[in-house]
DNA sequence: ACACAGTAGTTGCAGACGCATCGATATAGA
DNA sequence: TCTATATCGATGCGTCTGCAACTACTGTGT
């Protein structure tokens, strides 16, 4: 047991504070997201990524990363949203097997209304975080890796 | 917009960032002890917790915490373990509602067998991580959380 | 022009999850 | 002591997920 193992057993530890981090702050957004707007913690993602983008519309696969979800479990997400009239299809000229998606007026009511929800739950998850001392280094961390500017 | 949304927006994207990795890390140990050992993360995550665990055992209630999960979702995932022979319930003798779970020689085994897999993925997704600009501080931030001796 | 490999998105299916609820036990208060 | 409240784990139910297979389209090489 030498550097190597030292290196594994670093990696190891430093995935499980990630991981147990990950789900504090899932666990109280999905409660919160979902009583007080409807929304799954990934439904939020999607809408934000989409008001986050440039013109506004995103191609499925594009989607799918930013949300970490498969192609199958992304197009269902899609299909609920446009079912709600939060988001549309729209097909892509250029590229007939595509399929661009952009938010409505609805959906984009819907993002601002929730966003507040969004931002206060997650700088009391973090706080709660900081509580922990396993925790609380990788809160640091992430406050540190803002931009410089 | 001044101090006040700047911390809003810092938190935002870090938990953006920290979801981004977790999905990846996620993903492919997701996929790789799936294929080789027959194990979800969760149940890797329980195994493991259980091994470092003095005595072996814990409560049901400690499980769902390590894992994240929900108590249900927890009673489901130890029955499941139970049931493939890798662990065992013992009742709690001083709190009759209690019940500790066990590690059994086969789940001690299984777990030794997919933890070279675990760590052979968890370095590569992390290295593939650092590949990512809006990862790479987080994964150098992860190494530098380990303990100081 | 044509076959072929690669990519985008959808669908069938089985498995896992969380919420709400419930029975059983523990603990505190009148 | 007896009742009220809280905690622990299990179960019914509806929803969401990933994998594998499929269709549709693109681009390359011959």
């Amino acid at each position: 047991m030498g550097i190597r193992d030292d290196a594994v057993e670093i990696r190891a530890r430093g995935w499980r504070t990630l991981a147990a981090l990950h789900g504090l702050i899932d666990t109280e957004l999905e409660r919160s997201l979902a009583r007080e707007h409807g929304l799954s913690v990934v439904e939020f993602t999607v809408l934000d990524a989409l008001s986050r983008q440039d013109g506004w519309h995103m191609r499925m696969r594009q989607l799918a990363r930013a949300a970490a979800l498969s192609s199958s479990a992304t197009t269902r997400l899609v299909t609920r949203l446009e079912d709600r009239g939060l988001l549309t299809r729209i097909l892509c000229a250029d590229d007939r097997r595509g399929i661009y998606t952009e938010l409505t007026a609805a959906g984009e009511t819907l993002l601002e209304a929730a966003r507040p929800t969004h931002d206060r739950v997650l700088e009391e998850a973090l706080a709660e975080a900081r509580e922990i001392p396993e925790l609380a280094p990788l809160v640091t961390a992430l406050y540190a890796d803002a931009p410089v500017a």
